[in-house]
DNA sequence: ACCTGCCGCGCC
DNA sequence: AAAGGGCGCGGCAGGT
């Protein structure tokens, strides 16, 4: 059963039945909406809704989880890009100017981040331009009336339907939307989190909180000592101008203030800031007015964007979930009765690659071990660094330095995995695009890239334009090179918690619903934490053991879901912890 | 008083 | 040690 969710005249909702050819929409007060649900949900319907980000907290806060959603937003952008699903030019004008709100394509900061000069103003990335109709109009997803929600879903089934692969594409706009509900379910159950811990660390790091407008104290001694060892006693090493003069004036030859760089001079005033700026970092990025605005009822509660990104990882927005520092992990700390399960997918880029490629020796190098202690078995290299450096270079596109010289040792040893990466790398070069496992594609590359490559080709083009134009065009080829990996690596990732959500959602919690005050978090493990190849369980502690078992089996599931018989294993790291520092290593 | 670009750095 | 992919965020600098 499927049932759409339209909005109606006022604050009331339309549902209907797509199933049943007969059935006429019922319409009911939003109130109402949590209580009709629960009685829907029993016969475990997909909800076809605009945007889970809307509609789900709604039920959510009223105690009710659903099993299955379609979020037309989400889906509707991976359609957009996709290469396996081409739209006719009909289908096109039926497209919805609402959906040009989905978190979507644009994000690329290529081309533009690395051409200063070029690009000028950006309105690249206006989406949807020449697509939408009268953009503000229609333009907000939760306002759109049932009959929008029902043409648009049948657009969407009819692409996916007609797309190259069907099977895949159902399986990636099913995984997607599963992503969206455990992206507001985590953010409705929150991190658990302990502000106590949390400050410790900071009084450990910075000394005591400092008056608004103040610097922590440890600070203020450390920018001393930087000062008086570069003879200079006014500068502001927060001013990244200043400190770079500053460093000169005292004879250290630097082209920035980068702290890679630092780390290459020999003087006293290096080891000082050095601290500091790690202290200003921890102080602005995760300080006591982070804990302030981030932390409430021992709960943080980020605001996933599940797909935020173009290859398919999630993004936040606000509080910097996905960059928590190794350093404030302490502070993520289990319930009394309860324990965290951490489990991490061990390389998992590297095995997605020679899953994809069908590389058998690359499966091999790495199944039921470390894979980089298989390629030093493999004698491709000599030592596990060489092996990490030359896979990442292999997946990011290296060229120079040491990475750059092991790669092609690594290609001797894996063609196939290398071919293909090659193969990706080749096709961005040529502005083309580039498809991941299940069927979402590359975004084309941004208009300041095409410009580059018709001013190279122009009669009077110079030799820094085409200097220019090739390496645009590189810079591109890198991007779509890691594209398929870390694009695929997102789907087996969401295939992994996909599974392990439903696994949970059938343990009976602790207490039954009616001596239940709070939301049904507060009574079963649920997952708090998704962090690219990573996640949180946080669970009653008589079910943590079952738990950890459910995360084994969901990742065994998730690589024979996306790559069937070939025999590529994707171990985790796993461990029961009352407190996420625990869990590393 | 804003806005935007860029840097630097945290995470994968 | 070095520079190759994806992000978000805070702060500064320079613009309007």
């Amino acid at each position: 059963m499927r049932i759409a969710v339209g909005a109606d005249e006022g604050d009331r909702v339309a549902l209907v039945d797509l199933d049943d050819p007969g059935a006429s929409a019922e319409v009911i007060g939003l109130a109402e909406l949590p209580s009709r649900a629960a009685a829907l949900e029993a016969a475990g319907p997909r909800w076809v809704w605009s945007d889970t980000r809307h509609w789900y907290p709604i039920l959510l806060r009223a105690g009710l989880r659903v099993e299955r959603c379609h979020d037309l937003l989400l889906c509707g952008a991976i359609l957009e890009g996709s290469a396996d699903a081409r739209e006719p030019r009909e289908s096109e004008r039926e497209r919805p100017g609402w959906l040009a709100a989905a978190p979507t394509l644009s994000g690329s900061t290529i081309g533009t981040a690395s051409s200063p000069h070029a690009g000028g103003p950006t309105a690249l990335f206006d989406l949807g331009g020449g697509l939408g109709r009268g953009a503000a109009a229609d333009a907000d997803p939760s306002a759109v009336p049932l009959d929008g929600i029902v043409a648009e879903y049948r657009r969407q089934e009819r692409l996916t339907a007609g797309s190259a692969r069907p099977r895949a594409m159902r399986l990636l706009l099913a995984a997607e939307s599963a992503g969206a509900l455990i992206g507001a379910e985590m953010r409705a159950a929150g991190l658990p989190w302990s502000r106590d811990v949390h400050e410790r660390i900071l009084e450990a790091e910075l000394g005591p909180r400092p008056k608004p407008g103040w610097k922590p104290e440890r600070m203020a001694v450390l920018a001393t000592e930087v000062r008086s060892a570069l003879g200079q006693t006014s500068v502001n090493l927060d001013s990244q101008a200043e400190l770079l003069r500053a460093l000169r004036n005292a004879g250290i030859q630097v082209d920035s203030t980068a702290k890679w760089e630092l780390h290459e001079h020999d003087h006293p005033a290096i080891a000082p800031l050095l601290a500091y700026k790690r202290s200003a970092r921890l102080l602005s990025a995760n300080g006591w007015a982070w804990l302030d605005e981030w932390i409430a009822d021992g709960r943080f509660r980020p605001d996933y964007v599940p797909g935020g990104t173009a290859t398919g990882r999630w993004a936040t927005s606000g509080g910097g979930a996905l960059q928590l520092p190794k350093i404030v992990r302490a502070a993520v700390v289990a319930d009394p009765g309860w324990s965290l399960v951490v489990a991490d997918a061990a390389q998992l880029e590297p095995r997605v690659l020679a899953a994809l490629a069908h590389d058998e020796a690359m499966a091999t190098a790495a199944r039921g071990r470390d894979i980089y202690r298989g390629i030093v078995d493999d004698g491709v290299v000599e030592t596990r660094d060489q092996a990490k450096v030359a896979i990442l270079g292999a997946m990011y596109g290296a060229t120079t330095g040491d990475s750059g010289r092991l790669v092609p040792r690594l290609a001797r040893a894996y063609p196939r995995a290398m071919a293909l990466v090659d193969r990706a790398a080749a096709t961005g070069e040529r502005g083309a695009q580039v498809t991941t496992n299940l069927g979402r594609s590359s975004p084309f590359p941004p208009a300041s890239w095409h410009a580059a490559q018709a001013r190279a080709s122009e009669p009077d083009a110079t030799p820094s334009d085409e200097r220019r134009a090739r390496s645009v065009a590189r810079d591109w080829g890198r991007f779509t090179r890691n594209f398929v990996v870390q694009g695929s690596a997102a789907e087996w990732a969401l295939c992994w918690m996909a599974a392990l959500r439903t696994r949970l959602a059938r343990v009976p919690p602790t207490t039954p619903a009616a001596e239940r005050s709070g939301p049904v978090f507060s009574a079963a493990p649920h997952l708090v934490y998704y962090l690219h190849d990573e996640i949180i369980v946080h669970t009653p502690n008589e079910y943590a053991e079952a738990v950890a078992v459910a995360v084994r089996e969901s990742a065994e599931g998730a690589g024979r879901l996306l790559f069937g018989d070939f025999p590529v294993d994707f171990p985790l790291d796993l461990a029961i912890v009352d407190s996420y520092a625990m869990a590393d290593g």
